[in-house]
DNA sequence: ACCACCACGGTAATCGATTTCCCACGGAAC
DNA sequence: GTTCCGTGGGAAATCGATTACCGTGGTGGT
């Protein structure tokens, strides 16, 4: 049980017999002690069994030593494949990284927000949920500290971004689609989802750059219901032999599980091809296709930028496709 | 960019023409303010743009309306619903769920307790990397807040407990691979953890309990990996039509990925018994049998604990079984 | 008319650390 | 012998909020 009260700075100071500026110097190494006086802190502070307490700390000091982390949902893989690689950049300079779930809601995640802000955090990444409505807790976040939109963004804001082209990753797949099949007689459909975040705009339009301005589209959520309900859909609407393009892996495994339930052979009868890279894609059988983010990059990445804390500023990495067996070898 | 210095309080108080007392007060609704006041007191604020301070605050305070969370790793997917639920849990009460990743280390689980504890956390709920050298942190954590064991625990401390029983789970398998196979007649091979965590044991001695006390057992980590290596040993080794029991779902689910991807069929020729009940077990193809663990329960269960700060406890829940297309039917 | 009481504003103490400023002491330089 | 400098300890200010305590003015009861 939570003794009475634990130990200050000032008990320690007490027991040593010596005042609290020497036992913070000694503690926190600021400057130098006299060693006998060292001897005595460490012992008084050990034998009391102190913890320094860093709200008092943090309140002192401008710095915390801590980043904050906004996800929309830690459900999604992809998203607490970010937060695990974010801890680990983070961990090595020393700088605590505190997750918080928006649990997909606007009203949350401006909670988060103004949680971390009044932390006093040193920096905060956030993946927003919405590509206009979270705009006021992207920018009352920017006014306050070095912020950084991650995966998906809002526009015009004084936040930096790091994420990857979109585009780019729909030309990949483009490209692989059409050395294996023909897209002009092969019917293609995108199951994407509704364009309010930028990744998801973003991978509508490179849907509709790459491959046709009038690509038949479904729209939804990153979920796997949602990928399980579009595949009934397309079965329904009789696209035998469509290739399947999905917003997500989360999606392109829902869409293969309908598909494989009701019997259809992937990638004979039809072809899957996810987005993001999970690692649960390379489990599904067959293994999925799909476009990696270098997440690991991604997270060095963010913390470079925390680092050193120029302007605010943007980066787009290029994704690269990971080829399983949901989509055919190319000739 | 950040602008010089955010306003505090006594900003507010200067520009409204009144006491920080009177601000405090207005902005937290402590004590009754006149409504002109009021009004001058929210238009400053407003004026300003003043966002209150949490480690002022906190720092006055006993309280802090905030919970840790340590888990050993974000990747794992059943880790990550837990934090999910647990932050829905505790978002209703207006406490935030912060959540540190100790990336499977019992250095960074150790910085991530301490962390919260200098944060003065109200509850720390702590899912302890391994069974015994997690035990210095848990003991420091117990002796200064109230702290909650999640899904795995060291024996001995002073802290609350909420998990399933492992061992009834091991009994629901049993129960329903008897009904199906004739247990004495065809082999049964348990592919685990090694019992560095209280589930990784508790798991492998319920499946000896269960089924027998010398089942063949493979033993390695709670992954994907480790089940795609346990699968390629067992066909090494022979065991055709073995029922194979695993510790975690992700092992399954890399079981389950090496047999198809070696032509064996399920659950023909293997059958496959997971452990969690995780999102991706009902998406594989074969969907997978799994011992459920309710999480959600779960998470409102230790939010009742933190909110009625009695003894500490420990509750266990009864898992149920999900009955998917990698074991037969029973009869 | 008097007193008890309520409503409500302000002053200052308080939480626990860090850090500035000052001071004492000892040795080195000349 | 005096000045200068470096080392290191301690007192007190400081960070930004909350809150105990005090004081004042008004109201209602008797």
């Amino acid at each position: 049980m939570p003794p009475s009260r634990s130990a200050t700075m000032a008990d320690v100071a007490r027991l040593a017999g010596v005042s609290v500026a020497t036992v913070s110097r000694t503690l926190s190494g600021t400057r130098s002690v006299d060693p006998a006086m060292q001897r005595k802190v460490t012992e008084a502070a050990e034998r009391l069994g102190y913890r320094v307490n860093l709200v008092g700390r943090a309140l002192r000091q401008t710095r915390t030593s801590t980043v904050g982390l906004v996800v929309p949902d830690l459900d999604n893989p992809y998203f607490s494949a970010l937060a695990q690689q974010l801890s680990r950049a983070f961990s090595d300079p020393g700088i605590d990284l505190l997750v918080f779930s928006a649990d997909g809601s606007l009203e949350t995640e401006a909670r988060g927000v103004r949680s971390f802000l009044g932390r006093q955090v040193d920096a905060l990444v956030l993946i927003p949920v919405h590509e206009q409505l979270s705009e006021p807790s992207v920018t009352a976040a920017a006014a306050a500290v070095h912020t950084i939109q991650l995966d998906r963004r809002v526009q015009g804001t004084a936040a930096s971004y790091v994420g990857v082209s979109n585009r780019a990753g729909m030309q990949l797949v483009r490209e692989h689609v059409a050395a294996a099949v023909d897209v002009s007689r092969q019917p293609v459909v995108y199951v994407g989802a509704t364009p309010d975040s930028s990744s998801a705009h973003e991978r509508l339009d490179g849907m509709r750059q790459y491959f046709s301005p009038d690509v038949p589209v479904l729209l939804g959520d990153f979920s796997a219901a949602w990928g399980r309900e579009a595949a009934a859909r397309i079965l329904a609407d009789g696209w035998t032999g469509a290739t399947i393009v999905t917003a997500a892996d989360v999606i392109a495994l829902g869409v293969l599980a309908h598909l494989l339930h009701e019997g259809r052979s992937v990638p004979d009868e039809f072809r899957v091809v996810g987005f993001d890279g999970i690692g649960a894609a390379a489990l599904a059988h067959p293994s999925l296709t799909t476009v990696r983010q270098p997440v690991e990059e991604m997270a060095r990445s963010i913390r470079s930028l925390v680092e050193s804390d120029d302007e605010p500023s943007s980066r787009w990495f290029k994704p690269d496709i990971v080829f399983g067996a949901t989509s055919p070898a190319a000739p």
